[in-house]
DNA sequence: GCATTCGGAATGAACGGTCATTCATTATCA
DNA sequence: TGATAATGAATGACCGTTCATTCCGAATGC
């Protein structure tokens, strides 16, 4: 089989627009600005994208899609609750580091109206599949037995809320910091 | 005195700017779709304000310091810090229901391009009383002895995902839930 | 090995449309 | 009637997108 995209025009071009897109959204972002932060024509864009429609979508679903990959690599399923969001926790803060655009583009996005069916279903399906986590935590009586959208509220809220002020310069994301995050949003969820 | 503005055509510009705005952003809504959602000219929206630009910033820096004024309204200086956390959390819930755009607005722009050097100093000031609550509940030992900024994570976080759930339609705002969720708020920053 | 051919990849100037903003004109009212 | 408020068509800039053209490496013929 031949190989897609050898130079890599694909990937600059969606390393272009997720850079530009973090920095000023979509209506912000401009085709051509994308096509010249990629080093590519204008042109080049459409001929790997339907539209920019289509571009902020493939990008959605791929941040959506390896932010929940990162975040459940190694997950472990036989330990603990305790132990299970540990490991989440911990994985959400290397992930912040390592792929902060990412991350805020697969936040910040969240129902706008350029998204199309399939990426609010892949948005929803990763959600239900922490929902579960949560779920099974709840079963076992070790996370606090209410509705499980205020428990991933609980998580996700404070993590977010860190991670934008750090990326913001008001802070810093250290060790340390993510750790008195994680002891307070346990006591926020266990039984 | 001249009364300014006695049709309310500034009012009526910044209301519609506030609907569109939250609705799609700075970028994707344009100076004429506000006049029109105003009911004036495009040239009566340039009367009032210089620019798109201040446009945006007069209207954040409102939605910032009425948002603040709302949640300190009533607020018991000499309660307890269980107390003042309830008040706050009951307020946030109000201010939810009655200003669900403008709350989504103060929240979202954090940190926008466009927002001047006022704007971020208003933002800066209006979290900085927070923080002092806050720190006031930490001498009383009644929060966590940690950085003030994870606490207030805690509390801002959880909060503003189940808000935006809520005007994604994926949940109720109901009493009930906003009432588990503060207590999971309370076990997290609790000394 | 070298020249030639070939076809998809890449390009960026150009296009129709829309933007933020202006301003000549009209409406309002003290 | 004069001063001010309001208007919306006009303007120049820039948008997303197209497409005639160029580029480039593999295939072919000699």
């Amino acid at each position: 089989m031949r190989e897609v995209d050898p130079d890599g025009k694909r990937r600059a071009i969606l390393d272009a627009a997720l850079t530009l897109f973090d920095r000023r959204g979509f209506y912000g972002t401009t085709v051509p600005a994308i096509a010249a932060e990629a080093r590519v024509g204008a042109g080049t864009v459409y001929r790997n994208f339907a539209s920019k429609e289509e571009l902020v979508n493939v990008l959605y679903r791929e941040a959506k899609a390896r932010l929940a990959g990162f975040l459940l690599e190694g997950f472990p399923s036989g330990a603990s609750t305790r132990q299970q969001f540990a490991h989440l926790w911990s994985r959400m803060g290397a992930y912040a580091r390592e792929h902060g655009a990412s991350l805020a583009f697969a936040e910040v996005h969240y129902h706008a109206e350029y998204l199309d069916e399939e990426s609010v279903e892949t948005s929803r399906a990763v959600h239900e599949r922490f929902l579960e986590v949560v779920r099974e935590g709840q079963a076992r009586r070790a996370l606090k037995p209410i509705d499980p959208e205020v428990i991933m509220a609980a998580i996700e809220g404070p993590f977010f809320v860190l991670v934008r002020r750090a990326r913001g310069g008001a802070l810093e994301l250290s060790e340390e910091l993510l750790q008195r995050a994680e002891q307070c949003v346990w006591e926020a969820i266990r039984a």
